[in-house]
DNA sequence: TTGTATGCGTTATCAT
DNA sequence: ATGATAACGCATACAA
């Protein structure tokens, strides 16, 4: 593809005007003032810049000012809502801060989630925003002494001391037991992720802690795990074990195992909530449209993007501890007829 | 943030091995054997800059080189799951040619699409794929002008020369209502978009074409049109409308039209298929999860994905016409129960 | 086979 | 208030 109008520069423009492409780089760049440049000179130069068509190249700037505009969004999924949602919800605000985006999916894969960020670093992005993987938190360590800034969201590790901002999935668990307690559920199956990673081990932790603090007997509840990768199809075989064992209530740990055990159950043509109430976190089209719509626990994630990227912009614009270095946020259950 | 350890650049090696810059780039830049560089100095060049931690500086080389490993990608909305699925089978097929995407969602709007586009440009993506918004043509026909590797996917202009890969709506709608005359139905509501997309413009058309062909008499089918930015709530009214004239099918055009219809078809508790039959363009979560399950006809978007690619690394590639420059692709009928 | 020198477009430091 | 010029890190035409 040629281009026709080779593009016009400062140096086009300095040369037009008889004066040096030092005075056009400051009034282009908008530090006029600062250098005391008279008026009509500006205005003769932003004049001259749109007759010629001038565009600034951002290479050449970033080049030299080490600054490129762009952040790196790394994300386990682009396709699962939840994520794309929340794509959506960053892509506003770094707009608001004058920032583009370029986004990946890890997969949930450390090896992949690695060598995209290293991919972005050699981009020269401005910063990282990060759903943080199992087994990654010798990267971000790396990333984070070599000062990059970087904030995780909806997963953090406590051991590392980067910036976060998560939904409070403690409390989130806890508020969501107590809601089953209340409608007289009896016997508890708490579906999760075998993984350790902060959001899932949290809701776990919540509901187990829940379960002692409303004196549920051990018989009264109980934690089983999927496989974190999907790579098993067991969920299938789980919900009919659950069936089989008298459970009156599952509760789903997360969007797409939710989704997963909703379609299993309507295969099986259970009838919801009369053989077997669900409640889920996270809320999805599916638990919408199903009928009856799943009850389930919304995530603020208007609000983790927001924070997301104060945390991320500050500590761009060298300004550490301006806010609170990391935060959890409560969500809210959706009530609907499932539970 | 403080950077520690200063980078590393071609110049460090360079001094460490008391060899030329020109050396260390031709082998690292991987042109080594190009330039005839002996293997036991590229071994060292290679050596050393593993030793050092040396990375490239991509934004040096891509001011030189006026290539920067990014695409744009300029979509409706990334929280549309339609889009984000897009978006995932763009990032994939975009990470096969070593390039990574900016995105950005232009809200159907020619404004945002245009100055989304340009910031893209001034931070000189090698390409952009774009899903084209109402009153774009100008703006795309400039950036085509300026020699922009440029590809529309999902919709294009008629009017311009821009390659594209899209479905075959016009086949969909007719493929779509070969299906409903044969289930029996005989009054249809084709609920539309009232804009000239190509994309909705042609759904509209196979389905008139299609009337005609399959002689329907114009009883038998009325085409409604909604507003295409979502303004007003007007689908509650036009349901209920359908509702009162004795329709047994509605048609929805398009995913969150399809989804927002069921859901007002679900608050009046209207009985599928007995009261109204359905059938969608798009699949969707909510189209799997309601019950009944909604028949809708499923666009092939990783052909989409594959070929937009394809066109745009050629165009980049400086290989017009390697590849056919435009195509228009086949989806399939999912059959659920809703008709 | 390797080195020298220059430029990509911009910003920023020092002069004047 | 404005100009000359050296960087930013890399790639490449031309020499050697």
């Amino acid at each position: 593809m040629k281009k026709f109008n080779k593009k016009v520069t400062i140096v086009d423009i300095a040369k037009e005007l008889g004066v040096s492409t030092a005075m056009v780089s400051m009034v282009l760049s908008g530090n006029g003032r600062k250098h005391r440049i008279s008026n009509k000179a500006s205005l003769k130069v932003i004049e001259t810049a749109r007759r010629l068509g001038y565009n600034p190249n951002l290479l050449a700037r970033a080049l030299r000012t080490g600054k490129t505009g762009v952040l790196g969004l790394i994300i386990a999924d682009i396709s699962n809502p939840f994520f794309a949602i929340l794509a959506r919800l960053i892509e506003n605000e770094a707009s608001r801060y004058g920032y583009d985006v370029m986004f990946a999916s890890s997969d949930e894969r450390a090896e992949k989630f690695t060598a995209l960020g290293n991919a972005f670093l050699t981009k020269q992005v401005d910063g990282l925003i990060i759903v943080p993987v199992v087994e990654s938190e010798n990267i971000i360590s790396e990333w984070q002494s070599r000062g990059i800034p970087i904030v995780s969201i909806d997963r953090y590790f406590s051991s590392l001391s980067v910036p976060y901002a998560v939904t409070d999935n403690f409390d989130a668990s806890f508020q969501i037991l107590k809601y089953i307690t209340k409608r007289g559920y009896k016997k508890i199956a708490f579906v999760a992720k075998n993984t350790n990673l902060s959001n899932f081990a949290e809701r776990e932790n919540g509901f187990t802690a829940g379960a002692k603090h409303l004196n549920l007997k051990s018989e009264q509840y109980t934690v089983f795990k999927l496989d974190h990768f999907n790579r098993e199809p067991g969920i299938d075989n789980l919900i009919k074990h659950i069936l089989n064992n008298k459970f009156d209530i599952i509760f789903f740990s997360q969007n797409m195992i939710g989704i997963q055990g909703l379609s299993t159950l309507n295969k099986l043509n259970v009838s919801i909530p009369n053989e077997m109430a669900v409640i889920s976190f996270d809320d999805s089209a599916a638990f919408e449209f199903n009928k009856p719509g799943i009850t389930c626990f919304e995530q603020p994630l208007d609000q983790l993007a927001k924070k997301t990227l104060n945390y991320l912009i500050d500590m761009i614009d060298d300004r550490p501890g301006k806010n609170k270095d990391n935060e959890k946020f409560k969500g809210r259950l959706i009530i609907r007829e499932s539970c």
